[in-house]
DNA sequence: AAGTTTGCTTAGAGAATCCTTAGAGATTCA
DNA sequence: TGAATCTCTAAGGATTCTCTAAGCAAACTT
């Protein structure tokens, strides 16, 4: 479990690392604003303990910074500040939870588990969905009716640029600048053997799309 | 958005009532713990209020048994005692969080607000189950159906980061983040290793997991 | 209908990625 | 301090991906 600690006491900054790390977290702390942003933006930390007034960007805008960027990772505001609308437009903001100082470590872990506990993506590969299947770019996994499979690289770049054309008609010249980029001198045979391996991932899958050849122009995947 | 409300002070709950029907949820309130049980079981609402000091059966009661027949319901505990162990308990029974007694209206608005943005599901903590394996993070130890071990901190830490992305794929790059931090300049074979470690550790406890490796991009431990 | 063009399919060489093993520092524990 | 374990680098072998090439099939042209 990581935890990214933004406090610009050093002294309550190295207490709470220690005993976080005594309770067995991994502790990746900061003094700064844009720090703790840099770290926040790597989203890999299960939960970010955020003190509100922070040197060089505010606590706060580091929060709705990160939100703005989909991080939503669990974020628990610390600060002396405790009145009513101090809560309120903080929790507000997207935070999950909000401490005043000073509190008891105790509570700190507590709220801690009880935040880690609920489930929480960190990974958030995008999906593109056409008729019966569903292909995700990045990663890419191909979902058909009957089942699904992974992708090289350049069959997912592929059947991802069908995907985005929506059905139109793509020239042999744009797939190949679109896929292997302006710089390449590739074959020309390479695409329709690319095709080829598509169409038979397509079947594999059980879906029933079928890329359909534009004799002297290129290709199209139609929406039905 | 439909709220129940667990509060035995007639006054109060009426307050509650009128305000938080004002502020556009549905609550059904009631006076004392079996009422609660009763309603909670029913496994229809967006949150529950639950007074800790009830007629008939304690709130606390209330929650761990709602807990116990897995109804992942988040549950705000509302209650006059403010001490550090009692707010420690009440967290770690399963509440998701704690107001004390008096209380700002708007501040429980805040609350609600934000517990309810994101999705939900109750697990244990301090033990990652995933289909026939089980992993305690803090002594990294692994049981399996025909044995345990215990990892090394990195296998552990590695191990967990699967566990928690609950069969989605990891980049080898948000891999070596999280398990070996921001900061450090590893090289890229290194997590290969680990991983060959993690498999070898998994098959010896008799698991039937394995981890499947997404070529060009990283890892997956998938759910079947 | 024959010739020409275009696309399909298969096979295989080269390149990139991943797995596995071995072993040298670093760390921990007794 | 010494032994054991953990962590990391390195390197060869195995696997998979990418691309070229060539024979065959289909479609278009004359």
């Amino acid at each position: 479990m990581r935890i990214l600690l933004a406090e610009d006491d050093r002294q309550l900054n190295k207490n709470l690392t220690c005993q976080l790390e005594e309770g067995g977290f991994t502790v990746d702390s900061c003094y700064d604003g844009e720090e703790a942003l840099f770290y926040g933006e790597q989203n890999i930390y299960d939960v970010i303990l955020l003190d509100r007034m922070l040197p060089c960007m505010e606590g706060t805008e580091v929060l709705t910074t990160l939100r703005k960027k989909n991080i939503a990772v669990p974020i628990i505001l610390i600060t002396a500040l405790g009145t009513l609308s101090d809560k309120v437009t903080g929790l507000d903001l997207g935070a999950d939870d909000y401490l005043v100082k000073p509190f008891a470590f105790e509570e700190l872990l507590a709220r801690i588990r009880c935040i880690t506990r609920r489930p929480f993506a960190f990974t958030d590969f995008g999906q593109l969905h056409f008729l019966d299947i569903t292909l995700c770019p990045e990663e890419g996994k191909l979902v058909g009716p009957e089942g699904a499979c992974t992708l090289s690289k350049k069959e997912a770049a592929l059947l991802e640029t069908f995907l985005r054309a929506k059905g139109q008609t793509l020239s042999r010249r744009t797939l190949l600048l679109k896929v292997w980029g302006p710089d390449s001198d590739i074959e020309d045979g390479n695409l329709d053997n690319y095709i080829h391996f598509l169409r038979r991932r397509l079947s594999m899958t059980g879906s029933a799309l079928k890329i359909k050849t534009i004799r002297g122009i290129g290709y199209c995947l139609p929406e039905k």
